[in-house]
DNA sequence: CGGCGGCCTTGATTTAAGTCAAATCCAATA
DNA sequence: TATTGGATTTGACTTAAATCAAGGCCGCCG
């Protein structure tokens, strides 16, 4: 359970034999060492590699993690294969949260990327005595909440055309709604993200291009007509 | 915003000239009139008729639910008519729980319906000083990101099958797990919840009969083979 | 009891997206 | 710079589920 870093091949810790290696974290505005805004709770700076694997899907959820920079996917995986990657998570964003003692699905480094680790318990611990905490951690989830009913329903309802023009809304929104961006997942992941297949993405992007509703310069490097994209959606 | 329960269109109190109405409620052992086991949140007992609209989208968040009897549903709407409904609560339940000022999704009741209604604001307060409270409440929203997480792996990488059969088993297990008992929604309802047309859960419902998974009485009323069903579904 | 109207089922046909199969692009590295 | 292997695009074809169109069932009320 609350073992020794060293013991779990999980952990993240600058004392593991993982891949993964700390390094020198500036800190930004929103990156500050601290989760929650409370004092008492200092991140340990980590890093992961790209394509490295951070927890696997039910694997004892020991650590939480805040992004400072790079982009995670975490996804389910079934038996026979099939993938869905439930969420991308962005500089900033946290990630690992669970309530229960076992991950409820896998998360993976997109590209590489440096967070700051806390211990589950210890943020339990506090939640457990500290209101405000407790209350910003019920915000965390109930934000993740909403975001996962807008992607049911995107799921549920959306064409593969509506399902891909609001993913690239949205990531442009949350890399800083410049309207130009890379990439930082694979053509896969966003099938898998969509429900979709790898072609049809494919064939939607180009189709976009060629529509005048999208520039691409190198496959992953993306300019946004904001204004004709969402032409096509009704989300 | 938190104005006398007369006014607003919305409000399901006893004193409403709304058609829900009053009646009296027999206390099991988890319907206790408590919120989150605290004491100092009762709830008034409310009921709700068939079809009869509870909150809408957009509204404020004035209540929370705590569902006795009955069945209700909730769902988002597009301009176009397109409809996800993005869950449905049974006895036991909670409803209408959100974090912000107005609700992400409307909710209907699908049967009669009795609940115990408390005020949102009255919780938060007690949560934002109740470091115990908090972590129910954020314990309850986790558990529905849960759910939430589970369904888009369904509805993303699910054939038209394999969402109906996870529902039928689900549901059964919500209802106590008999292996027996009615619908309480109608073909559009499932077809809106799992995203597939009323057509397809309706072929699909009479493949699972004619291949002995399921018995069908009258329309809604079932009886499931779980081991047949188990055999059919990766999830 | 009979008819009305909303569900639900069934059948015929269409279509959006998936599958299979090849090219191409491109980035890492030898 | 040349090589190589994965990622992406493109094309031809298939298919699962949607759409369109009748019918049938059933509960309710006159």
């Amino acid at each position: 359970m609350s073992s020794l870093p060293i013991s779990a091949r999980s952990i993240p810790f600058p004392t593991s034999t993982r891949k993964g290696s700390v390094g020198t974290v500036p800190i930004s505005p929103w990156d500050s060492l601290y989760f929650a805004g409370c004092p008492d709770l200092i991140g340990t700076p980590f890093s992961y590699a790209r394509e490295e694997e951070i927890y696997g899907e039910a694997e004892e959820a020991e650590f939480v993690y805040k992004l400072l920079d790079g982009a995670v996917r975490t996804h389910k995986i079934l038996s026979d294969g099939r993938r869905q990657i439930t969420g991308f998570h962005l500089p900033g964003e946290l990630l690992g949260f669970e309530q229960q003692d076992r991950h409820r699905h896998a998360a993976e480094a997109l590209t590489d990327t440096r967070m700051l680790i806390f211990r589950r318990r210890q943020i339990e611990r506090m939640a457990a005595c500290n209101a405000t905490v407790a209350c910003q951690l019920w915000s965390l989830t109930a934000r993740r909440l909403r975001d996962a009913q807008d992607h049911m329903l995107l799921l549920g309802r959306g064409s593969a055309m509506e399902r891909l023009v609001a993913f690239l809304i949205d990531l442009d929104l949350r890399l800083g709604a410049t309207g130009t961006f890379v990439l930082p997942m694979s053509r896969r992941d966003i099938a898998d993200y969509l429900g979709l297949t790898i072609e049809t993405v494919s064939r939607l992007m180009t189709q976009l291009e060629v529509d005048g509703a999208l520039l691409r310069c190198s496959g992953r490097q993306l300019s946004l007509h904001r204004t004709h994209l969402d032409r096509l959606i009704a989300f």
